[in-house]
DNA sequence: GAGCAGTGCAACCATCGAGTTGCACGTTGG
DNA sequence: CCAACGTGCAACTCGATGGTTGCACTGCTC
């Protein structure tokens, strides 16, 4: 995956997870290993729809898959996304630390001076 | 930090990054070590006024610090609760890991049988 | 085959938030 | 000292989006 790629991907699963709803679907989503709508609507106080809709959104970040069994559409958890926004933040937190201390630095050595 | 206090502080670092604006300003400010609302905002193209909402909810969720010299207001990025949050999100991929091997593993002893 | 689950689609509403403009206040420098 | 610069506050606009309800369609089950 290139590096622009990959910001598109952050950049998508970033506004998946700002949503608590999204976040509580995803826990109950995890837990059941395989889920409806349906039955993610019997456990958050949204209706069917709502869910529906942020199942949506959570398939165009990659978060979750869907299969159709018959008259069911199941979806799962994919954890690959979250990792790759993982990876992304960590990079950029150290990129961050980085140039602080390079600021502390220069500022040491002017008082130095 | 309590587990409590991290889910709060993930929740604001992910609803304040998942602006692309404010991803941008983050960016900026970065590569400037410090730097004001004003100077900021001549770098984007977005008002003043703008950089300083942004800034505020930047400074809500810790990702930013301000310090006054002056008349100007100076910020500066702070990483730690963006590797808060990246150590957060690795654990809820690894989380979803375990559970989606732990299905496939029923459903392997199911076909077993 | 009739009826019931479960899904999908569409229209609609309300709220939230990103952005703007205008203005008043403190700070600094000629 | 006053003029200009930078900041902070408030009011307003407007599009995005989270949420709802209603209805049509499809597949299971008796």
């Amino acid at each position: 995956m290139t590096a622009e790629a990959d910001r598109d991907t952050v950049a998508e699963v970033l506004s998946a997870l700002a949503d608590p709803t999204r976040r509580r679907i995803l826990d109950a989503l995890a837990a059941h290993g395989e889920a409806t709508a349906t039955v993610l609507a019997g456990e958050l106080p949204v209706s069917r729809q709502a869910i529906v809709k942020h199942l949506a959104v959570l398939d165009r970040a990659g978060l979750v898959a869907a299969h159709r069994a018959g008259r069911e559409a199941r979806y799962v958890v994919r954890p690959a996304r979250l990792s790759v926004t993982a990876r992304w933040m960590d990079r950029v937190a150290a990129d961050w630390d980085s140039r602080l201390s390079a600021i502390k630095r220069l500022a040491e050595d002017a008082s130095d001076a």
